[in-house]
DNA sequence: GTTAAGATCTGCT
DNA sequence: GCAGATCTTAACG
């Protein structure tokens, strides 16, 4: 697909609401080009964060330094440190002004497999190298510098590949609950591709 | 200035 | 199955 047609698309995705942009997301790919070469994969599980009648949103209780990002424009890397040692990514969506974002759980691998192994430092099996939100920001070497990085021309990117209509109308969404969170437990914002045996948790 | 909680992962039992 | 690691953020005094 030619390169502008790909942007054009994904634009119409960002203006879904958060809701509906987490499931589009699904069997999209997250593409980090390094010095290393490109390390991609293809997601297959997010959860929504909403601004409003969501207590577990970061931005629940209005704009702070950290979740500002949130209230920007769309297609952002929103990027936060967590539990003194672990980073987790997330896709800024919604209208500007309205702190909402879809953190990214768990891709598949497709490409730089040997890089993400030696980014996440042991011997691992395939299917553990990103099945989960602070995995998967390690084996692609994300750090805080991408935080607000627009993920249609910064180096961390967003692509829509060419069988994403197909593998789609083949592949079953699950919604759940979230994951690791207490308040706003009983919202089912959680989604995956359900035959994928690289999402975190069943 | 101090404090408590946190959208997790790993290794050990 | 559970505890420990480890530190930023934001609320409170």
């Amino acid at each position: 697909m030619p390169q502008d047609l790909e942007l054009a698309k994904l634009r119409k995705f960002l203006k879904l609401s958060t809701k509906d942009l987490a499931q589009a997301l699904l069997g999209m790919n997250l593409c980090h080009r390094t010095k290393q070469g490109p390390i991609r994969g293809r997601i297959v599980e997010t959860e929504a964060y909403l601004f409003r009648g969501d207590p577990a949103c970061h931005a629940a209780q209005g704009m702070t330094p950290r979740n500002a990002p949130m209230f920007g424009p769309a297609g952002r890397a929103y990027i936060y440190f967590i539990y003194g040692c672990h980073f987790c990514f997330n896709v800024t969506s919604g209208a500007e002004g309205e702190g909402e974002a879809v953190l990214i759980r768990a891709l598949e691998p497709l490409d730089g497999l040997e890089e993400m192994r030696r980014r996440r430092g042991a011997e691992h099996l395939d299917r553990n190298l990103t099945n989960g939100p602070a995995k998967l920001v390690q084996a692609l070497g994300i750090n805080k510098d991408l935080n607000t990085a627009c993920l249609l021309s910064s180096e961390l990117k967003l692509e829509l590949p060419r069988d994403y209509k197909a593998l789609r109308a083949d592949s079953k969404v699950v919604s759940t609950t979230r994951i690791g969170i207490s308040s706003g437990a009983d919202l089912k914002l959680r989604f995956y591709l359900k035959d994928s045996i690289y999402v975190s948790k069943k």
